[in-house]
DNA sequence: GCTTATGTAGACAGACCTGTCTACATAAAG
DNA sequence: CTTTATGTAGACAGGTCTGTCTACATAAGC
C-alpha cells in the first residue's frame, strides 16, 4: 500500500522537557498524517525521548491521541477567537450589521492559507477511527460547540444568533473540507462560503427589516 | 490501541464471481471501517476468496481502493439523481421557484438516515490517506464537480446557477461532516442546513426580483 | 539518606499488514 | 488437445504496529 505520507521529519528541542516535546511532536505528526497512520516509533523519534518515556507519560496510544485533541482544540480555539475579534475591531461598525461573517471569512482565510493546513483536526479524527471511538466523538462534539459559540459573538445576540451561527458552522465545515481535499481548493471554497454567509446575513436582515 | 471498529461479519453469496464478491465485501468494508483500517485480508475472508484471486484482479491494494471509490461514485450518484428527480417531480411546481432546494435537503434526510451512513466515502479517504495519494483526491474531486452539477439541475439554466449549486455543495459537505460525528447528528444538521438553502434561495429570488 | 519521579538504551512479544510463492483444479477458447 | 483464465489452500517473507520488559542513571523532595 501506499507509504505513510512523507512529511519532513524534525526534532523536538531537547531543552523542554520530555513531556512537551511528545506533545508537540504528536501534535504535528497526527495532524499532518493522521492520528491512525502515525505510528509511536515515528513519535518518539521526533521528539527525542525514548518509548517507555512515552508509555510512562501516556498509558496508551488512545490516551495520547486524547490529550492531543484537547490541546489542539485549546489552540485552535484560542487563536479562532482572536482572529474573529481581531477582524471584527477591524471592521468600521457600519459593516459589522450588514456583513457580520466578514470576520469568520477572514479567519477562515487565514487558516486555509497555513502551509501546514490539512483540514479539520477533529473531523479528520472522526474519519479515521470512527465513532467508535467515544472519546474521539465527544471532542469533537464540544469543539464544534465552541465553533459556533465563537462565531455567534458576531452576531447580535438575539434569540435567532444561536441558529445563524449554527448554519455558519456547517458551512464553514464545508468549506474546510473542500480546501483540505486542494483541488481548486482555496480560492473556491472561500466563494462558496462567502457566498453563504451573506445569503446568510441578508436573510436575518429581511426578517429584522419585515418584523421591526 | 483501539482496535478495528467492530463491524458486523458478513459473507458474500458464493452464487457471483469472485471479482464482484471482492468489490462488494471492499465497498461495504472500506466505507463502514475506512481504507486504511481495513486489512485485505478481512475483506478476502468475507469476499470467501483466497488472497491470490484478489490479487489476480488487483495488482494492489491501492488499485482497489480505486476502483471501490469509482464504483462507489457510480451507484451513490446515481442513487442522488434520482432521489433529487423524484423529489422534484413530487414538488407542486410553484414551490419549484420559491424552494428549488427541497429535493436536495429530502435526499440529504434520506441519505444521513440509512442503516450504514457513515459520512462521505470520499472525504473519509481524502481525510485518510491524505492528498498524498493522487488518485484518491482526484477521485474525491470529480465526485464533488458531479454532485455540483446534480444540484445545479434543481435551478433554474441561467449563469448564477453554478455559483448556487456550488455553495449548496459546501454546506451539503458541512452537513455531511457533522452528521457523520452522530452527536446531536441528523436533525440538527438537517436544520442547519435547511437554514443554508434557504438564504441561498431567498438571496438569489430577491436579486432576480431586484433586477427583473 | 532514602524515596520517588523522570529519564536513558534497546530487546522482546504478539499481533497485523501487504504482497509473493508453490502446487493443484477446472473450464472455456482456440 | 492445448493454452489461458480463473479458481482453491495455505505457507512464507519482511515489514510495522502497540505495548512490556530489564537494567541503569540522575535529580528533587522529605
Amino acid at each position: 500500500m501506499t507509504p505513510d505520507p512523507s512529511v519532513p521529519s524534525t526534532r523536538e528541542p531537547a531543552s523542554l522537557p520530555a513531556r512537551e516535546r511528545i506533545l508537540r511532536a504528536a501534535e504535528r505528526l497526527f495532524y499532518l498524517n493522521g492520528v491512525r497512520a502515525t505510528g509511536i516509533d515515528r513519535i518518539i523519534a521526533e521528539a527525542g525521548v525514548t518509548k517507555v518515556t512515552v508509555y510512562r507519560h501516556f498509558p496508551s496510544k488512545d490516551d495520547l491521541i486524547a490529550v492531543y485533541l484537547d490541546r489542539r482544540h485549546e489552540t485552535w480555539i484560542a487563536w479562532f477567537k482572536e482572529a474573529l475579534a481581531k477582524a471584527r475591531a477591524a471592521q468600521p461598525s457600519a459593516a459589522r450589521n450588514a456583513h457580520p461573517f466578514d470576520p469568520l471569512l477572514q479567519a477562515a482565510r487565514e487558516w486555509f492559507e497555513q502551509p501546514g493546513f490539512r483540514g479539520c483536526a477533529f473531523a479528520n479524527a472522526v474519519a479515521e477511527v470512527g465513532a467508535t471511538v467515544p472519546t474521539v466523538a465527544g471532542i469533537a462534539a464540544r469543539h464544534k460547540t465552541e465553533v459556533r459559540d465563537a462565531i455567534a459573538t458576531l452576531l447580535p445576540a438575539d434569540e435567532t444568533a444561536r441558529d445563524m451561527a449554527w448554519a455558519a458552522t456547517l458551512a464553514l465545515d464545508g468549506a474546510v473540507a473542500n480546501a483540505q481535499s486542494g483541488i481548486g481548493s482555496a480560492e473556491a471554497s472561500l466563494k462558496g462560503l462567502r457566498d453563504l454567509l451573506e445569503a446568510l446575513a441578508l436573510r436575518a436582515r429581511a426578517r429584522r427589516g419585515g418584523r421591526g
